[in-house]
DNA sequence: AATCACCTCAACCGCAACTCC
DNA sequence: GGGAGTTGCGGTTGAGGTGAT
């Protein structure tokens, strides 16, 4: 079993740092004959590389739309989000940020938004105690009040409804799972209204995010497409991972306030909105 | 000026997902 | 349906650059 590596090492194949040459004969490559077919992009572009290699370079360099220079501050703060959002998957991320690519957004992470994030949580843990001495970088100015390392994550794999979990509430109360199924609002909805759901002892909506051990035991699998992701993007999510915001949140949302998308009138107690929850253990990911 | 330490980022590697037959 | 081949993704590495001593 098992496949023949992409390329095999004593080929005589170039590696390391492409030179200006190979650039312009793989750019003039992809230029007359397109992407793709990697693995015979090399012969037939006379390149001694192997074509996981063409493409990386294409992909990450090449490009014409490659935008270059530093991060700005709002693609940061896009990243931060999306990284909440997806964690590390960085193509999700690079495919919302125009111009970069993944690699050079997964260096950024961890070049400096992730160390950032260690001397934030440091300092979190021990309030008293300074951060460590980093420099800052001349695009970055750190938002303190996002709690960039309470991450959780959605597993946008899921593309459609395909399981759901009924909550232990709802057991209880004799609900079967089809009644839940059948209560439960559309995300669509949900998004649109975070009412939804809310007063239904059903609590379709309710993905119970108690403050001790964090359960949340109804779980919808959805569609996360290019609408929801906006939608998405345009909600403040600092407060949803951060107790204090979350609660000073939920006392600012009225009933009325329903511009504000998916904060719930509470979100600390057990009517949390769909995203304040670990999702991701339940998603399918197949 | 020389050396060292640290940082950045292009490139590599291995694996999983996807596609084709 | 299953196997083989291809593509894409995310983690990691290391060369080169830069600042500190």
């Amino acid at each position: 079993m098992g496949r023949s590596p992409c390329c095999s090492k004593d080929e005589g194949l170039n590696r390391g740092a492409w030179t200006a040459m190979e650039d312009k004969v793989l750019t003039e490559y992809i230029g007359n004959h397109g992407e793709g077919k990697w693995r015979n992009l090399p012969k037939r572009a006379g390149l001694k590389r192997c074509g996981k290699s063409c493409r990386l370079r294409w992909l990450n360099y090449l490009r014409p739309d490659i935008k270059r220079g530093n991060i700005t501050r709002d693609e940061e703060e896009l990243i931060i989000r999306l990284h909440k959002l997806l964690g590390n998957r960085w193509s999700l991320i690079a495919g919302r940020l125009p111009g970069r690519t993944d690699n050079e957004i997964k260096n950024y992470w961890n070049t400096t938004i992730g160390k950032r994030i260690q001397v934030e949580g440091r300092s979190c843990s021990d309030g008293n105690r300074r951060p460590t001495q980093e420099k800052p970088k001349p695009t970055l100015s750190p938002k303190p009040s996002t709690n960039i390392s309470c991450t959780k994550v959605v597993r946008t794999k899921a593309s459609r409804c395909t399981k759901v979990v009924l909550p232990h509430e709802s057991q209880k109360f004799g609900y079967s799972t089809e009644q839940v199924v059948n209560a439960a609002p559309t995300l669509d909805q949900a998004v649109n209204n975070p009412m939804v759901g809310i007063d239904d002892p059903l609590l379709p909506m309710s993905f119970l995010d108690d403050e001790n051990n964090n359960s949340c035991e109804f779980l919808v699998d959805f569609k996360m497409d290019e609408n929801f992701l906006s939608d998405f993007l345009n909600v403040d999510f600092s407060v949803l991972y951060n107790n204090e915001g979350a609660g000073k949140a939920a006392a600012a949302a009225t009933t009325e306030d329903t511009s504000n998308k998916l904060h719930g009138p509470d979100l600390r107690s057990s009517k949390a909105p769909i995203i304040e929850s670990e999702l991701d253990c339940w998603l399918v990911d197949n």
